[in-house]
DNA sequence: CACCATGTTCCTTG
DNA sequence: CCAAGGAACATGGT
């Protein structure tokens, strides 16, 4: 699920409907999701709160509660295959509900298939997150001092959340696809060009991610269904998204919607990396 | 059995 | 102290 626009358009859908909605009681299935609480404390400290609010910040989800006339927030990560939705309370919870929150008629749920997820009061990683990409503190200036120093290749440096928040291993290929950078360039050896345009790449990226994830017919909400993957596909009924969606990932060996070169596939940081070796030719060297 | 998968943290090494 | 690389976490798909 996770990367910033699954996370902004899941925060989007859950908002309003969890905004007021108290907090029964808390089942934690998987301790290691809460820790370092123990799933007793965390629950405790639960039962009887209210959900005021909920927002966006990187890859995290930031929950802000009252309990007993003081505000908490509890910080949400999905991990790598995180999801969260509403279902009716009678409804079976899923194989991997790894926390249950019960909100009277239904369940606010939790599922996380390989409990790589979190659920915590300690908000400090959000202070060691980089700037919104969608924001305006994401400046060219911030983006180039974050690069300048860093001789690691390009790539890997945009899955550093304190270089820019919410970038993950999809989107880092899309940008540096769209803005016609080799994956494999030091970060410190981009050009000012460069760097204005990969920032750019980045923030439009996300934001046709976002764009499309809102079109996509969701249902989260316990109707049968809980749909929300749109990254591997589209919602039922709606065949076509999914071929505009990635432009070089996963694509290995299929043309480049550009120029037609097989798109490759490398490994950097143990991750994959699938770019276009004509779009996104080294650079020449100038001398 | 092999390898791959949307992420982060911890440990080691330099 | 910092940067960088690799393993670990845990489960499932192909």
């Amino acid at each position: 699920m996770p990367e910033l626009p699954e996370v902004e358009v899941l925060t989007r859908h859950l908002a309003p409907l969890l905004r007021g909605r108290k907090i029964d009681s808390v089942n934690v299935r998987r301790a290691r999701i809460v820790l370092p609480d123990s799933p007793e404390k965390f629950s405790r400290r639960l039962s009887g709160a209210r959900f005021v609010e909920l927002s966006r910040r990187g890859k995290y989800l930031v929950f802000d509660l009252t309990a007993s006339g003081r505000k908490i927030q509890l910080l949400g990560h999905l991990g790598m295959t995180g999801r969260m939705y509403l279902q009716r309370a009678k409804d079976a919870l899923p194989k991997h509900a790894a926390v249950v929150f019960h909100l009277g008629a239904h369940n606010f749920v939790f599922e996380d298939t390989r409990y790589f997820g979190r659920l915590t009061f300690d908000t400090s990683a959000l202070s060691r997150l980089g700037p919104e990409p969608l924001s305006d503190q994401f400046t060219t200036e911030a983006f180039s001092d974050a690069l300048k120093r860093s001789t690691q290749p390009i790539k890997v440096k945009l899955l550093d959340q304190s270089v820019v928040a919410g970038v993950g291993n999809i989107y880092a290929s899309e940008a540096l696809f769209r803005a016609h950078i080799s994956p494999r360039a030091a970060a410190h050896s981009l050009k000012p060009p460069q760097i204005a345009r990969l920032r750019q790449a980045i923030r439009e990226t996300l934001q046709d991610a976002v764009r499309h994830g809102s079109t996509v017919p969701l249902n989260y909400s316990g109707a049968g269904e809980r749909d929300g993957l749109f990254y591997f596909g589209s919602a039922p009924g709606t065949p076509d998204f999914y071929e505009e969606r990635l432009h070089v990932y996963d694509r290995a060996g299929k043309p480049c919607i550009n120029c037609s070169a097989r798109i490759k596939r490398i490994v950097q940081a143990a991750r994959s990396t699938f770019y276009c070796p004509e779009c996104q030719a080294p650079q020449r060297k100038i001398q």
